[in-house]
DNA sequence: AGAAGGACCAGTGGTCCGTA
DNA sequence: AGAAGGACCAGTGGTCCGTA
């Protein structure tokens, strides 16, 4: 029900840099790169990596049995960008801290990048919805092992469970007070910091969304279109209940020196 | 949301005849005698159980080091409803076909007490539900096996999950078709069919519901405030996109001879 | 035979920790 | 050092089949 033109042209981990979308898509406040590229081509581009096997195959669920035996061997037919050539384990290129709109250089990926990996993971749910339905199946509401499959057999190599997980609460922030999430970022990125850092400064200003909210993160979440997919990570629950007890308590000794349980409202 | 008061006498698999009960309820259409009976309680009764070991022990989720070790030996303080004495692995009564608000005679249970067992399900969901939200952790919207497990520590040792499983279709006509479930229990009891013939034959007016509402039979339950806490149970799910398949295909045949997508409304 | 339920199993949510 | 992700693990949904 969004757009669903952006993953023609997602910049990718181990991509050759996207030189040319990046000089139009200069500065940009608001949307950024992943908004303002793009015309609707709709269409999982294959990665250019050194230890191939990147099938395509359909939107199946059923076909486990095509051997993944790897063929540890030769098929190294594209030259590695430029980063050598064996056969060492590849992974993405480690995220920095972007501002809203920049695209990362070096062998780096960007935040608008990490959060477009969020929208392609719905949108694979959404695929193995529609497959579910038609078939009579059971249909997951939230990305699940089996989008994270569907996902990988789709050529989507990029996108795991792990990563995906560790930067939900990134991603919400993103969804629930862009204008925040675009300060932190700029903050961040000036004073020089890692990914870490930042991840873990966007618990913060979430858990504020919450309290403005009434603390429910899970109702927050829901209520999201497109964060209503994603799991509610442990650490985020934690933080909004042993901050709305801490406010609780606070609130009624100071107001009333009353009972524990006597929310403020 | 609804009435709480039924638990109070729930008739047991190994119970004493619940007698006086059973002749105030006689005969009676509707409700039948676990809607009729109580008056409030709200109490988990003891069963009296050749092999014991039932405890009570709060709605604790973590004590799971009070070991199990079955002390296999003595502890029959009761005796077993002149069952017989020995330490054999007891069960309880199987089902048998009764009408609306009949009681089971001799070593059976009926049927308004398997749905009762539905109820209480519900009821310890949502006790697991409010300790869930009172810790802040993540919280459960059908009956898991958190929730039997959680049944069995509060002395419900009648209630698990196979049996519950085995039973949610028939559960799910009576609480969609009340007039439906009751005439088929009339028209099996009467024919002398065993619990079997009478679960199987659930299947039909279940889908034929389903047909009425669109097909969607998750909707469906979700829709249903005591339904809502079950999954639908696989071949329910299978029987009702069999059917809604060849009925798709019949109409478009008769009407249009077109596209088999065509739909009929 | 008909039925209750212990116990198993494939695949899940969650995330650690060996890897680069 | 900081970070990506393979792979593990406890507990899940689902139901079979040894039991009574």
């Amino acid at each position: 029900d969004t757009t669903h033109a952006l993953d023609a042209l997602s910049q990718e981990g181990l991509s050759e840099e996207p030189v040319q979308q990046e000089k139009e898509a200069a500065g940009s406040g608001g949307g950024g790169v992943w908004e303002m590229v793009v015309g609707g081509v709709r269409k999982q581009r294959r990665r250019k990596n050194c230890k191939g096997r990147s099938r395509m195959t359909s939107m199946d669920q059923d076909d486990d049995d095509d051997d993944d035996d790897e063929t540890e061997g030769g098929d190294d037919d594209d030259n590695c960008g430029g980063a050598g050539g064996g056969n060492e384990r590849q992974r993405e290129h480690p995220f920095i801290v972007t501002e809203p709109g920049e695209v990362a250089r070096g062998k780096k990926n960007g935040l608008d990048y990490l959060f477009h990996l969020y929208e392609q993971c719905r949108e694979f749910l959404i695929q193995v919805q529609n497959i579910a339905k038609e078939r009579g199946e059971k249909c997951p509401t939230k990305v699940t092992n089996q989008v994270f499959r569907y996902a990988k057999k789709a050529g989507a190599n990029y996108i795991n469970k792990p990563k995906m997980r560790h930067y939900v609460h990134c991603y919400a922030l993103h969804c629930l007070d862009e204008e925040t999430s675009n300060a932190l970022r700029r903050a961040f990125k000036e004073r020089g910091e890692n990914v870490g850092a930042w991840r873990q400064a966007c618990y913060k200003p979430l858990v504020a969304v919450a309290a403005r909210q009434g603390w429910d993160i899970d109702a927050i979440f829901n209520a999201h279109p497109r964060l209503c997919v994603w799991y509610v990570p442990t650490k985020l629950r934690q933080l909004c209940h042993a901050e709305r007890s801490s406010a609780a308590v606070a609130a009624s000794s100071s107001i009333t020196g009353g009972g524990v349980d006597h929310l403020p409202f």
